[in-house]
DNA sequence: ATCTTGCCTTGATTTTTATCAATCATTGTA
DNA sequence: TACAATGATTGATAAAAATCAAGGCAAGAT
């Protein structure tokens, strides 16, 4: 494993508190994986064998069921993935494939994060501090889907991809156009009629750049809830 | 707080583990209250002060906005709840309110609560291994929400309850019709509508008794999904 | 340059779900 | 016993979203 992808590692919350020893220990039992776009890296209903932390590309997270499939979540890097069901030592729940070409993950044997997480205290608190956000996030993402219609869903996504990509109200989309309809839960078509209806909420659209022409006329429309699109809270 | 209500704590899964002292000192800390149907114990945006137990009743979860309102699920005693927010010390994102007469609750003062984390190597170990199946329980429930149809989610619903109330096919509504269309995330209407349908898969609704005819049929009419409905995944 | 391919868009239509309105049933109360 | 009050049901209608069917556009291939 290069020194610059284990440092990667080291900087997530997840790895900060593990004692230096430890930490050896997984990066020495783990390695570096490329892919390319569109190749899925992990199968629903499999058991997990690897944690894997997402070093660079994005992946997005899905499931399958009766000839539908829905994206549940959309992962920039750097972040661990599937940290519940190593944890647990249950099946995945989700698939996942890779959004764009070279995404970079570093995989570490599950059997080495379970022993490291038995002797660490650090590691064991970070832990807990991670599934509960990320439990949170998904709470966040329930009520996103239940309480919203997908235009109002669009709406807010757009804020906050806007809101972080600097102040100056323009934006590339991170994908294509069909990852994002699924990952607001609706389909492609219903995605270009949104946004042709967003204009009147001042958002123009060319190709993948995105302009939030009047912020507070968009905000009027988005009606945003920190506790559904914040996601630090 | 009588012997009756913390056995009933000390016997959960997260408390089992914690050693006898610091046990001790969180029941001596905690106190227990019963609350008549309809009560609100927790508003979503709140400060958690307490680490509620269910011992008693059932318990809605819901969130509100934009003049909706979703109920999120719906708990079953024993059963510990809000643990994610007290040990983020982030905001109740969901509110929620008693569905039965004399719900019992034994609260925990989340300091006490976290400082018992701290120290207690059992306690911590529980908190991960709950909060992982927390996690693994909502992302199948968005998985349910986005994979499903509404009379899929109904019949699937009822595939487990039926199972899990014995063998005989026959069972009560464990709540009022219209909680059982909010956990479904459908409206009264429609739930009506949807168990009328159901008639076709052998299901005979009476009241608040459900019966179901043939298991074969409403299992081909569902197709029930380890992924999405075995809790125990 | 032309063609193919993949993605996006647009319009027409169907399905699903929500909403509105009215009625019925049940339960607890005066 | 009669009488609210509440919850459930039914029917009619509206809104939201999915589906089906063409086209359009741009990037890469021939």
């Amino acid at each position: 494993m290069r020194r610059e992808d284990s440092e990667i590692v080291r900087e997530l919350p997840l790895f900060r508190g593990v004692e230096l020893e430890n930490f050896r220990t997984l990066i020495a039992a783990g390695y570096v994986q490329r892919f390319p776009t569109g190749t899925v890296l992990i199968h629903e209903g499999e058991r997990p064998d690897f944690l894997h932390v997402l070093v660079d590309g994005q992946i997005a997270f899905f499931a399958s069921h009766n000839d539908r499939e829905a994206t549940v979540s959309i992962l920039t890097p750097p972040a661990a993935f599937i940290l519940a069901a190593v944890i647990v030592d249950g099946p995945y729940l989700k698939s996942a494939r890779t959004l764009s070409s070279s995404t970079t993950v570093v995989l570490i044997p599950a059997g080495a994060v379970r022993e490291v997480f038995e002797r660490d205290t650090g590691f064991a608190r970070a832990t807990v501090a991670e599934l509960a956000c990320r439990y949170r996030t998904i709470v966040k993402e329930l009520k996103n889907v239940r309480l919203r219609s997908s235009s109002e869903r669009l709406a807010n996504w757009i804020l906050t991809q806007a809101s972080q990509s600097g102040g100056c109200g323009t934006f590339r989309l991170p994908f294509e156009k069909r990852a994002l309809a699924s990952r607001l839960g609706m389909r492609p078509e219903n995605l270009s009629r949104a946004l042709a209806e967003l204009a009147e909420a001042g958002v123009t659209v060319d190709g993948p750049m995105i302009r939030v022409g009047d912020a507070a006329k968009l905000i009027a429309f988005s009606k945003p809830n920190p506790l559904i699109d914040d996601p630090t809270s």
